[in-house]
DNA sequence: ATGCTTCTACAACATAGGTTATGGTAGAGG
DNA sequence: CCTCTACCATAACCTATGTTGTAGAAGCAT
C-alpha cells in the first residue's frame, strides 16, 4: 500500500496519533497521474474535492475578459489545493498542470467531519489555510512594490525556499519548471520585458534560463535582490497544537469516562 | 449589555443556537474605542489576539525597506482582523485606522476551544478564511493585469459591495473615507497617478473626490468600468453548514447517550 | 487668528515596461 | 525527414505611469 501523501504533509505540521493517520487516510481516494498541461478544472465548474498533490507542479490562474490571465498560486508536491473554495459551490480559479503530476482527491463535504473527529487536524487545516493566506499576501507586496528584477528574483527564490519543505531534491543547482509565460501571468509582466530582466539576471550569473524553466545559480544573492524576507512561511504553530492536543485529549477523556460509566 | 459585534457578525452567515451565541460572546472583550489614524499594531510584533471591527475602518500594511508601503487590505464594520496570523506567533502585516473606531479583542488561543466545542462556528470561521483568500486572489488579479482607471474603479466597487452587507447605510451616494495616499498605497501607484485617475474618472462623473475621501456617484457604471464580477464575494455555504449542523447534533446525541447512561 | 500638518491639484519631464514584429531553436508527431 | 507547435531571443518604437516640484485648501492645535 502507497504511503498517503496527506498524511506526509501533514506530519511535516506535527506527529499525528493512530487515529488522526486513519481518519486522514480515510478520505483520500488513490493518487491519480495526470500529464503536463492538463487542466484539472476551468474556473466556474462545480467545486466538489479538493485535491493534494504528491508528484509535479500545478497552478492556478484566472483568466481575463481581455484574453489576458492572472497566474495566481504555484503548487508543488505536499500543497493542497481547492481549500479556499471551501465557501464557495464553484471555482473561483482554474488549476492546471506545468509537469506530469500526481493528485490526490478527496471531497470536500468529508472536511467537516474531520474537523469533528480531531482538533488537531481542524487546528493543521486552519493554518495552512492562514499559510496560504501569507503567500498570497507577500505576492500582492510583490505586484504592487516591486520592479520586474525584484519581482522574478522574489518569485524564484519563494518558490525554492517553499521546495525545502518537500522531498524534492534541493542539493545542488535548483531547476524550476516555469516557463517565461508563466512567469510574465504570475508577475504581471509581459514576456518580452520577463526575458529581458532574466538575461539581466543571467549576465549577474544569479541564474540560467533553461528550456521551459530557470535554473537557479546562487540563491543567496537571488535572495539579496528580492530583498527577501522568509518570516511569512515559518509558522510558529506548536503553542496552538499543544493546545489543540490537550484540549483533544479532555475530549476523549470525557467520551470514555462517560462509555466506561454506560458499561458498567 | 451590548450586543456582540462578533455574534452579529456570524449571525450572517447561519443562524446560531444558543450555545453557540453564549460561546462566542464567551471570548469577546468589551469593545474599545480607537482614535483616527490610530496604530493596533506594527509588523513584527507578537500577535495574541483577533479583532472584530464593530465600527469605523481599519487596514492592514506593510513596510518596506525602501520606505514605501503596501496596503493590503481594507476592513470594514463586522470584519474579522488577524485570523491570517492563526499560523504564525508574530504579525506578518501592521494594523492601523482609517476613521474613528471601535473594535473588539478575542484571544487566539481560545479558538481551539470554540473549535473543539461547536461544528458549527468551527466551519464558519473556515470560511471567514476562505472568502479572505478569495478577497486576496481578486486583489492581485486587479494587481497584475488591470490598467490604473480599471485598479481604481474596481477597488472601490469592491469595498461599496462588501459595505452592503454591514449594518452601515448604503443609500444615496456613497462616501468612502480612503485619502489618495491610500488608494495610491494599495494600488501600486504614485499619488500623483491615483490623482490624475481620480480626475478623469471624475469628469466621466462616475465619483466625486472629496475631502480625504471618495464619493461614489455611479456604482453601476463604476463596475462597468472595472469589469466587475460580484462572484467571489458571493459564498455559497448553506450544503456546508448543514452538514456542520448535523454532525453537531450526532455528536451532542452520543454525549447525552452517554451521560444518560452514567447518571443511571 | 497663527501656524502646523495633511491632503489635493497640476505641470514638466523621465523611464520602466508594453507592443509589435521577426526569427530562432528544440522537441512531438506524422 | 518534415512540419507544427511550444518556447526563447532581440530589436525598434511607444505609452502608461513614475518623479520632482510647487502651490493651494482644509482641518487641528495653540
Amino acid at each position: 500500500m502507497h504511503t498517503s501523501c496527506i498524511i506526509k504533509h501533514f506530519e511535516n505540521y506535527s506527529p499525528l496519533t493512530e487515529r488522526d493517520r486513519t481518519l486522514l487516510a480515510s478520505l483520500e481516494k488513490s493518487p491519480r497521474a495526470y500529464a503536463r498541461n492538463s487542466v484539472l478544472w476551468e474556473q466556474g465548474e462545480p467545486s466538489r474535492h479538493f485535491y493534494t498533490v504528491s508528484k509535479g507542479w500545478a497552478y492556478t490562474y484566472r483568466n481575463m475578459h481581455d484574453g489576458t490571465r492572472q497566474v495566481l498560486d504555484i503548487y508543488v508536491p505536499g500543497d493542497i489545493v481547492g481549500l479556499r473554495e471551501f465557501a464557495f459551490s464553484h471555482r473561483i480559479t482554474g488549476l492546471a498542470l506545468l509537469s506530469d503530476a500526481e493528485l490526490c482527491a478527496f471531497p470536500k463535504t468529508r472536511l467537516t467531519d474531520v474537523f469533528s473527529q480531531s482538533l488537531l487536524l481542524c487546528n493543521i487545516f486552519f493554518m495552512i489555510a492562514a499559510r496560504d493566506q501569507a503567500i498570497l499576501l507577500e505576492r500582492l507586496v510583490n505586484l504592487g512594490r516591486r520592479s520586474a528584477r525584484e519581482k522574478v528574483a522574489h518569485f524564484l527564490v519563494e518558490i525554492a525556499e517553499r521546495l525545502k519543505k518537500t522531498d524534492v531534491d534541493t542539493s545542488g543547482n535548483l531547476r524550476l519548471p516555469l516557463p517565461q509565460v508563466l512567469l510574465a501571468d504570475a508577475l504581471g509582466l509581459s514576456v518580452v520585458h520577463i526575458n529581458r530582466t532574466l538575461k539581466e539576471l543571467k549576465n549577474d550569473n544569479l541564474l540560467l534560463p533553461t528550456n521551459g524553466g530557470v535554473e537557479l545559480l546562487n540563491i543567496k544573492a537571488l535572495e539579496e535582490v528580492a530583498g527577501f524576507d522568509p518570516g511569512y512561511l515559518e509558522e510558529n504553530i506548536d503553542d496552538m497544537l499543544d493546545h489543540a492536543r490537550e484540549a483533544q485529549l479532555r475530549i476523549d477523556a470525557a467520551f470514555t469516562n462517560a462509555d466506561d460509566n454506560s458499561e458498567e
